[in-house]
DNA sequence: CTGAAAGCGCTTACAG
DNA sequence: CTGAAAGCGCTTACAG
């Protein structure tokens, strides 16, 4: 590996000149700035990354830390995060959590949880990362993040209560509503709703959405309520409940998953997804454009939250003093596709 | 930030003890080793990564590239390779190079691309991780990795020329071959295949694998065979030229998203996949059980590729000298489900 | 415009 | 069992 005091010493400099150079100092003459660059490219020296940072206080790179990869939302926001900050010349380095890896899917009830987080927080610290982005795998109120952060840190697809702390998330409530309305603009009046888990935040969001949309269309509310596991299974067992009373014309699922469930329902009756009742999800996954008919959903920005979330930080890295803390709530959008009719 | 020199004062002995305590050296009082510990615990102190890495020559940590994250097959490898760190106590990092984002799915026409390699590799050696895991987005023999590399590298998902550098994939001819094997026993003697991209090493592979069955179980070559571009659209043409004279009673897709496309076909002939003509696909990504009837396939196992890459890197940081590098190929398993039917 | 020197927080022979 | 000292590769006042 090539030092700074062999490039020195090959030009006859101290590594003081060199080291002004690389960091762009204007006070060195053109001669040896010409002549100390044509070495330094000849060798193809890279400065030491840890000797730097052990030195100077900022490395220019940002640490994520992510509950799990492998979660549907994770790589449009990772991709969105990265994006920005590949533009702005900095590192991102992952921390993935592997939480539902590891636990399940109701890995949050595992208070071990809480000092997971906190310990790849000290790592990032240790490692002395400028600024830390936490992405969640779906929202809640993160509570344990520390108050005394060493390095500025935003939270994205989730948020906190801790009034020092960015986050962005995405306009779960209005996009909900707007589904509903659209829903209702259709000429369906009787909407059956297959909620999320009861307590998740999605599903309250979603759900006071959905009530919005029935109180401005001046509809009552339904009857026609399931909460279910957000899982194709339960989707499907939520339809045989909600729909064999033949009064709802259209469902409205708050999961692409579980819209699935209801098309398995609805085959195995004969029916027509779209012509004989519509189904409306959540999500945009991929398969929502492989089912058939191709279904109608709502599009969650997932690469936008990723660089709005980036974006915070670096505002905050940059002026650590006078930053506002803000909670950033992207606009979702509607994805027409097949699963809704007119009527 | 607490530093070593904060505890030594306070607990009066040298920063030469503390560290020892630190890298658990038997050379310790047990007396003053409780001593010190208990003050470490009591102020939250975490060594400098930054300092740590400069002085010793292992960081524990390894830097994995990836060509995209958002390529289907990376969240799995990723999350094998990450599994299997954690558990032996390294930190892994990520490095995204965003490829097809950036450029399309044909980026590797774009020479630009092997410049970004090196980069990422040149930067996680002036991070001095102790090894490079490079996860390709799909097979090709990857012939930019430079040869006086400072840290070793494995290969994950694709491989080298390079006789130093060990690389693991999966059995793409073998699974190809049980696959059409798999068809065959059921009693399709006319098979149509739609494969991937001509030069792609993935369907040079499945080819290969497709013949070796019919040979092996004396069947004659199907002139039914038509090469598209990994896509819905594509699978849906193909199917189009191919089902037309009504010959074959099976196709085989080479991926899940063809076999998507050759729903789209059957489904606007009023033909039912597994009934009237059986279809099989490659990949078993998310939507092959979103299909209806679900889409009998293969699946790779993602996972293992990643374990087992971290796995021979490990083993080769452990051993700098004699290690053996290794082309390892991880055995694909087969997924039945309705879309195959039997004659 | 240039350089000698201190120091970032550790680890590692080495001496006692 | 314990510690003084050198040094990893840089950056940053400071002096000239």
């Amino acid at each position: 590996m090539v030092t700074l005091k062999e490039i020195a010493e090959k030009c006859s400099v101290s590594i003081t000149t060199v080291s002004n150079i690389l960091n762009g100092k204007s006070n060195v003459s053109q001669e040896t700035k010409e002549r100390v660059l044509a070495v330094i490219k000849e060798t193809g020296y890279r400065p030491n990354y840890m000797a730097r940072g052990l030195r100077a206080s900022k490395t220019n790179s940002v640490g994520i830390i992510i509950d799990d990869l492998t979660e549907f939302s994770s790589t449009g926001i990772i991709d969105g995060i990265m994006s920005y900050f590949e533009e702005h010349h900095y590192k991102a380095i992952l921390e993935n959590l592997r939480f539902y890896s590891k636990w399940g899917t109701k890995w949050y009830h595992n208070k071990g949880y809480e000092d997971a987080v906190q310990q790849a927080i000290d790592e990032f610290e240790a490692i002395k990362v400028d600024g830390i982005i936490y992405v969640a795998g779906h929202a809640r109120c993160i509570s344990c993040i520390p108050d005394n952060l060493n390095a500025p840190l935003v939270i994205a697809y989730a948020f906190t209560e801790n009034p020092g702390i960015s986050s962005v998330e995405f306009d779960d409530m209005q996009a909900a509503c707007d589904m509903t309305t659209n829903l209702i603009k259709n000429g369906h009046k009787k909407i059956a709703v297959i909620a999320g888990t009861q307590k998740n935040i999605h599903t309250q969001r979603r759900l006071e959405g959905y009530k919005k949309a029935i109180k401005e269309q001046g509809l009552e509310d339904s009857r026609h309520l399931k909460y279910a596991n957000w899982d194709r299974e339960s989707g499907y067992e939520a339809a045989k409940e909600l729909l064999a009373d033949n009064e709802c014309t259209a469902v409205f699922c708050f999961n692409d998953l579980m819209a699935a469930g209801v098309y398995d329902y609805l085959d195995e009756k004969g029916l027509v997804p779209g012509k004989d009742i519509s189904v409306a999800g959540y999500d945009n996954r991929t398969i929502s454009q492989y089912l058939k008919p191709a279904l109608t959903t709502v599009e969650i920005p997932l690469v936008d939250i990723g660089r709005k979330a980036a974006e915070l930080l670096l505002n905050q890295i940059n002026n650590p003093d006078n930053f506002e803390p803000q909670q950033h709530f992207v606009q979702c959008g509607i994805i027409e596709r097949k699963s809704v009719g007119k009527l």
